[in-house]
DNA sequence: TGGGTGACCATAG
DNA sequence: ACTATGGCCACCC
Protein backbone atom coordinates (compact mmCIF):
# COMPACT_ATOMS: atom_id res chain seq x y z
CA UNK A 1 0.00 0.00 0.00
CA UNK A 2 1.32 3.20 -0.85
CA UNK A 3 1.17 6.50 1.21
CA UNK A 4 -1.27 8.88 -0.36
CA UNK A 5 -3.08 6.28 -2.01
CA UNK A 6 -5.24 6.50 1.12
CA UNK A 7 -8.91 6.47 0.25
CA UNK A 8 -9.54 9.13 2.91
CA UNK A 9 -7.12 11.62 1.03
CA UNK A 10 -9.16 10.76 -2.42
CA UNK A 11 -12.09 11.58 -0.95
CA UNK A 12 -10.90 14.86 0.69
CA UNK A 13 -9.57 15.80 -2.75
CA UNK A 14 -12.87 15.45 -4.57
CA UNK A 15 -15.04 17.07 -2.22
CA UNK A 16 -12.86 20.25 -2.51
CA UNK A 17 -13.06 19.69 -6.11
CA UNK A 18 -16.81 20.61 -5.48
CA UNK A 19 -18.45 23.95 -6.56
CA UNK A 20 -19.90 26.41 -4.39
CA UNK A 21 -23.43 26.38 -4.81
CA UNK A 22 -23.54 22.99 -5.44
CA UNK A 23 -23.69 19.39 -3.72
CA UNK A 24 -23.25 15.78 -4.53
CA UNK A 25 -23.92 12.55 -3.31
CA UNK A 26 -21.77 10.06 -1.17
CA UNK A 27 -22.25 7.40 -3.94
CA UNK A 28 -21.19 9.93 -6.45
CA UNK A 29 -18.14 10.25 -4.94
CA UNK A 30 -17.81 6.56 -4.30
CA UNK A 31 -18.11 5.58 -7.74
CA UNK A 32 -15.79 8.13 -8.97
CA UNK A 33 -12.95 7.02 -6.47
CA UNK A 34 -13.75 3.23 -8.46
CA UNK A 35 -15.60 2.22 -5.43
CA UNK A 36 -19.09 2.78 -6.21
CA UNK A 37 -20.74 0.25 -3.59
CA UNK A 38 -18.63 1.78 -0.41
CA UNK A 39 -20.53 4.96 -0.56
CA UNK A 40 -20.42 4.03 3.21
CA UNK A 41 -16.55 5.10 3.84
CA UNK A 42 -16.64 8.33 1.68
CA UNK A 43 -19.55 9.64 4.67
CA UNK A 44 -17.06 8.09 6.77
CA UNK A 45 -14.35 9.98 5.66
CA UNK A 46 -16.01 12.66 6.21
CA UNK A 47 -16.19 12.02 9.74
CA UNK A 48 -12.04 12.04 9.42
CA UNK A 49 -12.27 15.39 7.30
CA UNK A 50 -13.15 17.18 10.52
CA UNK A 51 -9.45 18.02 11.66
CA UNK A 52 -8.00 17.97 7.68
CA UNK A 53 -5.56 20.41 7.19
CA UNK A 54 -7.64 21.31 4.19
CA UNK A 55 -10.66 23.02 4.40
CA UNK A 56 -13.15 20.03 3.32
CA UNK A 57 -16.78 21.42 2.61
CA UNK A 58 -18.34 18.40 4.04
CA UNK A 59 -21.59 20.47 3.90
CA UNK A 60 -21.97 19.82 -0.29
CA UNK A 61 -21.81 16.15 0.38
CA UNK A 62 -25.78 14.70 1.09
CA UNK A 63 -27.03 11.63 0.39
CA UNK A 64 -28.88 10.35 -2.62
CA UNK A 65 -32.25 11.55 -1.30
CA UNK A 66 -30.42 15.05 -1.10
CA UNK A 67 -30.81 15.00 2.23
CA UNK A 68 -28.56 16.35 4.96
CA UNK A 69 -27.99 13.12 6.86
CA UNK A 70 -24.42 13.71 8.10
CA UNK A 71 -25.70 17.29 9.64
CA UNK A 72 -25.68 15.43 13.19
CA UNK A 73 -21.71 15.06 12.64
CA UNK A 74 -20.86 18.97 12.38
CA UNK A 75 -20.05 21.33 15.06
CA UNK A 76 -23.82 22.22 15.50
CA UNK A 77 -26.74 20.14 13.69
CA UNK A 78 -27.62 23.54 11.55
CA UNK A 79 -24.37 24.36 10.40
CA UNK A 80 -24.47 22.25 7.82
CA UNK A 81 -27.73 23.80 6.22
CA UNK A 82 -26.41 27.57 7.16
CA UNK A 83 -23.58 27.08 5.18
CA UNK A 84 -25.57 25.98 1.94
CA UNK A 85 -27.93 28.26 2.26
CA UNK A 86 -24.98 30.67 2.22
CA UNK A 87 -24.01 29.27 -0.62
CA UNK A 88 -27.37 29.40 -2.36
CA UNK A 89 -28.41 26.33 -1.40
CA UNK A 90 -32.13 26.15 -0.81
CA UNK A 91 -32.67 23.73 2.16
CA UNK A 92 -36.10 22.90 3.86
CA UNK A 93 -36.96 20.23 6.40
CA UNK A 94 -33.67 19.00 5.86
CA UNK A 95 -33.56 18.23 1.92
CA UNK A 96 -31.95 20.00 -0.41
CA UNK A 97 -34.66 22.04 -3.04
CA UNK A 98 -33.95 21.40 -6.91
CA UNK A 99 -31.61 18.52 -6.07
CA UNK A 100 -31.17 18.10 -9.72
CA UNK A 101 -30.62 21.39 -10.80
CA UNK A 102 -27.53 21.97 -8.56
CA UNK A 103 -26.62 18.32 -8.59
CA UNK A 104 -22.74 17.84 -8.97
CA UNK A 105 -21.49 14.90 -10.37
CA UNK A 106 -17.60 14.22 -10.36
CA UNK A 107 -18.26 11.62 -12.88
CA UNK A 108 -20.23 14.13 -15.53
CA UNK A 109 -18.11 17.30 -14.32
CA UNK A 110 -14.07 15.76 -14.52
CA UNK A 111 -14.17 12.66 -16.02
CA UNK A 112 -15.13 12.93 -19.26
C1' DT B 1 -6.59 -12.85 10.64
C1' DG B 2 -10.95 -11.68 12.05
C1' DG B 3 -14.70 -9.05 13.83
C1' DG B 4 -17.15 -4.68 14.55
C1' DT B 5 -18.57 -0.47 12.58
C1' DG B 6 -20.42 3.25 9.51
C1' DA B 7 -22.43 10.92 7.48
C1' DC B 8 -25.01 4.73 2.11
C1' DC B 9 -28.03 2.34 -1.22
C1' DA B 10 -31.74 -0.63 -2.67
C1' DT B 11 -35.59 -3.22 -1.79
C1' DA B 12 -39.56 -4.87 0.86
C1' DG B 13 -43.76 -4.45 3.69
C1' DA C 1 -43.91 8.41 6.62
C1' DC C 2 -41.62 4.26 9.20
C1' DT C 3 -38.62 -0.02 10.37
C1' DA C 4 -36.17 -4.09 8.73
C1' DT C 5 -32.84 -6.54 5.97
C1' DG C 6 -28.88 -7.50 2.92
C1' DG C 7 -24.90 -5.93 0.62
C1' DC C 8 -20.86 -3.47 0.19
C1' DC C 9 -15.93 -2.26 1.53
C1' DA C 10 -12.15 0.61 3.98
C1' DC C 11 -10.81 1.49 8.48
C1' DC C 12 -9.47 0.33 13.37
C1' DC C 13 -8.38 -2.80 17.24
Amino acid sequence: MKKGDDFFQNVFDVVRLIPKGRVTSYGAIAKYLGTAQSSRMVGWAMNAAHGQKQYVPAHRVVNRNGELTGKHHFATPFLMQELLEKEGVKVIKDKIKNLDTIYWDPMNELNL
